[in-house]
RNA sequence: GGCCCAGUGGCUCAGUUGGUUAGAGCGCCGCCCUGUCACGGCGGAGGUCGAGAGUUCGAGUCUCUUCUGGGUCGCCA
């Protein structure tokens, strides 16, 4: 039977407690955690979010009546306990915190009972992650997703206090906005006023607060919600947070140093960690070329090496091929892998082949300097020799070259690398790497759409001394744009934006937009440009990856408390669900099924 | 949309080349126990082996389909 808190008051969480409250009188409330019942002793470990603290009913000072209710306890029981604090009669637990001390109970309220859960609660559970997510509220009960939830809880509000103090404003943007067709997928909500047209969830803020700079707000923030309709990941969900922000009168300089300081509170704060300022920084074609990918984890070298012009006269036709298409030959060593038993090394091959390539070429050097390679054959002993010290392959070593057009063979090696770290041990959770990736290119050509696209969005300022080949040469046009990676994860990205109308209505040209259809779309920004708009810049991070990444996990879904699974539903609440005819009817909606 | 992995009592798992009545640890229920904290002792309950079809004298095990979850490629300005 639930007993009525009525006239008590907890005085402190379970955790709290400390040898300093040693003959203090206590209440605590929380749920029952284990009941170890010894007979005519019976303890019992309260939880709350704060820790654990032991509570012993003792026959003798315990009547037999409280004695009886303390045996009566079952796990996730909810209980309020008044007592005196006590140094443990018995042996200190040196497991826990309070491992010195007990409550030694005068009264016990059962506020309410619990039928057994479906999973333990407790640390470092096994449980699989579909039933965890079922019964979200019994997961989050547990520490290690209260430590997450409570580090996000304290990045967030180190944020706004620095953000405040920097000057930047916390102002709140739309969630019901107009939809865009360029980037991600939009959610949209049908609007019941006007049948027919619908809202879109924002993907990110980033026209509000564009426009928030040219009303002359300065600086602006916003801990912001935004959502995409595209497939999940490990790292990716539907609806995600982004620390977003904007700044005026600013170049790339600005951004990047108070972002730096903003970066090293937090690391300092929340994980004490240092960071060095500043931060290196590199530019994305040094980035592409060095580790064949714009978010390169430099925790580890195995850097790609460009061996396009040793083999361009070999007689290697995947070789000769490539670079007769406009490709390139890139390598990369595996130091000390040349051992590598050949199942293995037809594993990577596969690996390969998922990012595009149609082959991966090699070369293992065992300890005897004996060199195996698939394609010595094709190689005088002379091109072989020059090709090993290129690589800088020496005896013991691995070496793998991918031939393709240059974007997948960054592709290609940029992922193995990746993926040798991983088996060769490389990284360290422990590490943390930061660095700036610079001058991204402007534009992307999609295959698909058979047009340009932004590479960052349509609002990213190009770099002036390649505004020249806008027309000419698009793709050789690099932005003003950044963003910042954290051992081989972008946690954020920004640019400096046109404010210029003539390179904005450029802009929309060289993506294929007639001037109407900008209009149409961006009408709004277009004709807030014409009213005096100054030169702005923002960056926005991914709040959940910052957090994961500082939490140490592998998945996003650890740092968020109600997470969707892989096909954007949720388990516990069966969202999304069908909408009722009258809900239908009204949003003037009809379902083709 | 493609590929890969997993699914066996409440939880985590084992289950041999297809072969009697599918096991273990934890949890749960009952009894006992005054210093436990992974408490201990004794006893007990609990399974359509994710679902469906097929092969077979016989399927947890083999085949196909399907569902659920995870990872990933595409996708994600």
């Amino acid at each position: 039977m639930a007993e009525s808190m009525k006239g008590l008051h907890r005085t402190c969480r379970c955790g709290e407690l400390s040898a300093a409250n040693i003959g203090e009188t206590v209440t605590v409330m929380g749920w029952v955690q284990k009941n170890r019942n010894k007979g005519g002793l019976v303890f019992v470990d309260v939880r709350d979010r704060s820790g654990i603290i032991q509570v012993v009913f003792e026959e003798g000072k315990a009547d037999e009546e409280l004695l009886a209710k303390a045996a009566s306890l079952r796990s996730e029981y909810v209980i309020a306990v008044t007592g005196t604090v006590e140094r443990r009669s018995g042996a200190v637990n040196e497991n826990i915190a309070t491992g010195e001390i007990e409550v030694i109970p005068s009264a016990l309220r059962i506020l309410s009972e619990s039928e057994t859960p479906p999973f333990p609660i407790e640390e470092n559970s096994k449980t699989k992650e579909e039933l965890r997510l079922k019964y979200r509220y019994l997961d989050l009960r547990r520490p290690d997703l209260q430590k997450n939830l409570m580090m996000r809880s304290q990045i967030a509000t180190l944020t706004r206090q620095f953000l405040a103090e920097e000057g930047f404003w916390e102002i709140e943007t739309p969630v019901l906005g107009k939809t865009t067709p360029e980037g991600a997928r939009d959610y949209l909500v049908p609007s019941r006023i006007h049948p027919g047209s619908f809202y879109g969830l924002p993907q990110s803020p980033q026209l509000y607060k564009q426009l928030l700079m040219c009303s002359g707000y300065d600086r602006y923030f916003q801990i912001a919600k935004c959502f995409r309709d595209e497939d999940l990941r490990a790292d990716r969900q539907p609806e995600f947070t982004q620390i977003d922000m904007e700044l005026s009168f600013v170049d790339v300089d600005d951004v990047i140093e108070v972002n730096e300081r903003l970066l090293a509170k937090l690391f300092k704060e929340v994980v004490g960690v240092e960071v060095s300022l500043p931060i290196p920084r590199m530019t994305w074609a040094e980035a592409m070329n060095r580790y064949g990918s714009d978010k390169p984890d430099v925790r580890f070298g195995m850097e790609l090496h460009d061996v396009t012009e040793v083999v361009k006269d070999c007689e290697f036709v995947v070789f000769k091929g490539a670079i007769e298409n406009g490709g390139s030959v890139r390598g990369i060593n595996a130091k000390g892998q040349g051992g590598m038993p050949r199942k293995k090394i037809d594993k990577l091959v596969d690996f390969a082949k998922d990012f595009g390539a149609k082959g991966l070429a090699y070369i293992a050097i065992g300890e005897d300097g004996a060199v195996k390679s698939s394609f010595a054959k094709f190689m005088s002993e002379e091109e072989m020799q020059r090709l090993i010290a290129a690589m800088d392959g020496e005896n013991g070593d691995l070496l793998l070259f991918a031939a393709d057009k240059n974007k997948v063979v960054w592709d290609v090696l940029g992922n193995l690398r990746l993926e040798l770290a991983r088996q060769m041990e490389l990284t360290d959770k422990n590490e943390y790497k930061f660095l700036w990736i610079t001058e991204f290119p402007l534009l992307e050509w999609s295959e698909e759409q058979n047009r340009y696209t932004a590479m960052h969005h349509p609002f990213t300022m190009p770099m002036e001394e390649d505004l020249q080949y806008i027309d000419t040469d698009p793709g050789r046009v690099r932005a003003k744009a950044y963003d910042i990676t954290l051992n081989g994860n972008e946690i954020g990205g920004g640019s400096i934006r046109i404010h210029q109308n003539e390179i904005q209505e450029k802009m929309f040209e060289v993506l294929g937009f007639t001037k109407e259809q900008a209009y149409n779309q961006f009408g709004f920004l277009l004709n807030a440009f014409k009213y005096g708009v100054l030169p702005h810049a923002g960056l926005a991070y991914g709040l959940d990856r910052l957090v994961m990444l500082m939490a140490k996990t592998d998945s996003i879904r650890d740092v968020m408390a109600f997470p969707k699974v892989k096909d954007a539903s949720c388990l516990m609440t069966e969202a999304p669900s069908r909408a009722d005819e009258k809900q239908l009817e009204e949003l003037g909606l009809k379902l083709s099924e």
